[in-house]
RNA sequence: GUGCCCAUAGCUCAGCUGGUUAGAGCGUCGGAUUGUGAUUCCGAAGGUCGCGGGUUCGAGCCCCGUUGGGCACCCCA
């Protein structure tokens, strides 16, 4: 009797990375760290646990955030983060008078979620945020629209559009039709526009709050408009007349919208969509939403906005910030389905046969040369016949090998192979890492 | 958390109204080819039909439960 193997399975919710799926996953970090590092965000970490009380704060309950909760072996109540804004808060209060403000962060980290997995979702996912906290300027939420809009283009995605709105534009047309104490369950219902459709919404409205049909229609006109940034405001422009706070975010829209477009930004990439609501509650004034042209109902893949009381629960500093997400298992989901994940089994450029078996001091030698000069190379570990040692290379999508015999030994010099056009070339030893970056430049 | 759909070899699937030893393609491994791969040819391995229980003379197929996956609510990256 052998011992029973135990089924090996991972949580629902929770997955394994092969390295087919872990080498592009680590290729998007990589642009994310670039792109945020280039406009001025340093990295932060923080644990994985947090305190129930801190993660819970005064809203929201626990099967709200769908939070994994336990007791710590000292019988502390401790809860997984859910995401990593709530965290930097706490950090933001905790540390903020060494750091000084204003100050820019970015985290990439995992986070938990209890939730019932779907296309795109998880219940571990890695979120890409980065946050300026300490300045109330519309600079950092111009800077945050173009640091989504630059990771995008720079993964290489496809299309999409960041759509922005402000969360006072809103309330100020709320507030002009006197329904601003309904605005969450209003809000709630907007940001199903896209998905249910107009009357569906205003029959939500009127059913949550009990309003008039005609006012919930008068939300949705303002909701429903479409077309050019500058044609919809000026179209909003009266619906918020006479509410100052809608005024004023009017004004921040309109600032945002012609900065981004006088810097660059290609008009199909930035929409004002004034149903974005987003669930989340702390956002008070830039709210934005990026979807990819190709895959719309994935969701969206990268998120944020602006709050101006980010760590009100943990200090008495008032902290202003503004700051985005991107959600890259997400991104992955998607970028999967639209097959553009290359094919790559391993970060190998060569691989170094083990041609003659007594030689292998020979190949693992070269092989270092070849790691000296940059490149990333791997020897063959056993001297099998050459037919399964290149046949290795081709699965793992190896681009090139170096084949030498005792002949070529004798002689110090290699033979390249160029295992994508079969080209093959007899190199002296001294030139070989030379030529093998000049073979890799043309792949 | 609620409702619905799905689960057969490493992968994609076939398997008739429940009926003897469960199949294919691809992949893997070995060989044709002891100095050259992804083509071709030959051969082999690999499944307690997700798991547990029930109905039946008999279950991959029917019923219940459970685990995992998908879809819709909900929420969100």
């Amino acid at each position: 009797m052998s011992t029973p193997i135990i089924k090996p399975q991972t949580l629902r919710g929770f997955r394994d990375f092969l390295p087919a799926m872990m080498i592009p996953r680590l290729q998007i970090i990589e642009a994310a760290r670039e792109v945020y590092s280039q406009y001025g965000f340093s990295p932060i970490d923080t644990p994985a646990l947090e305190y129930t009380e801190i993660l819970l704060g005064k809203g929201g309950n626990e099967t709200d955030k769908q939070l994994y909760r336990f007791e710590d072996q000292g019988g502390r109540d401790v809860s997984m983060r859910f995401d990593l804004t709530i965290p930097f808060a706490r950090f933001a209060a905790q540390n903020i008078g060494v750091l000084g403000t204003p100050f820019k962060r970015y985290h990439i980290a995992p986070v938990w979620r209890g939730e019932r997995p779907a296309r795109g979702r998880f219940r571990e996912f890695v979120q890409c945020d980065f946050d300026t906290i300490g300045t109330d300027s519309l600079a950092a939420d111009i800077e945050t629209i173009l640091v989504v809009h630059d990771l995008l283009d720079k993964i290489g995605i496809g299309e999409f559009t960041i759509r922005i709105n402000h969360r006072q534009l809103l309330n100020g047309l709320l507030e002009q039709l006197g329904l601003l104490e309904h605005s969450k369950e209003l809000l709630r219902a907007l940001d199903k526009l896209p998905k249910i459709g107009k009357e569906a919404v205003v029959k939500e409205m009127v059913d949550t709050t009990g309003v008039e049909s005609g006012k919930a229609e008068q939300v949705l006109k303002l909701a429903a408009l479409q077309g050019e940034p500058e044609a919809i405001l000026e179209e909003a422009r009266s619906l918020i007349s006479s509410s100052e706070l809608g005024q004023q975010a009017w004004s921040a829209l309109q600032e945002i919208t012609q900065a981004c477009s006088n810097i660059g930004i290609a008009s199909n990439r930035l929409s004002l969509d004034l149903s974005i609501a987003r669930g989340l509650d702390y956002y008070t004034g830039l709210i934005f939403e990026t979807f990819l042209t190709d895959l719309p109902d994935m969701g969206s893949i990268s998120s944020g906005g602006r709050y101006d009381d980010l760590a009100g629960l943990y200090t008495k500093q008032k902290l202003s910030g503004v700051g985005g997400s991107l959600g890259l298992d997400r991104l992955l989901a998607a970028l999967d389905e639209m097959k553009r994940l290359d094919e790559v089994a391993t970060t190998s450029q060569i691989l170094v046969l083990r041609f003659v078996e007594n030689r292998l001091a020979d190949y693992q030698k070269i092989s270092r040369v070849l790691h000296q000069a940059g490149i990333a190379s791997e020897v063959y570990p056993e001297a099998k016949a050459l037919s399964k040692q290149l046949k290795y290379a081709d699965r793992k999508k190896i681009p090139l090998a170096l084949i030498s015999g005792e002949d070529e030994l004798a002689q110090n010099v290699w033979q390249l192979k160029n295992l994508r056009t079969g080209n093959q070339l007899t190199v002296p030893a001294d030139q070989l890492a030379e030529t093998v970056k000049a073979e890799l430049n043309q792949l």
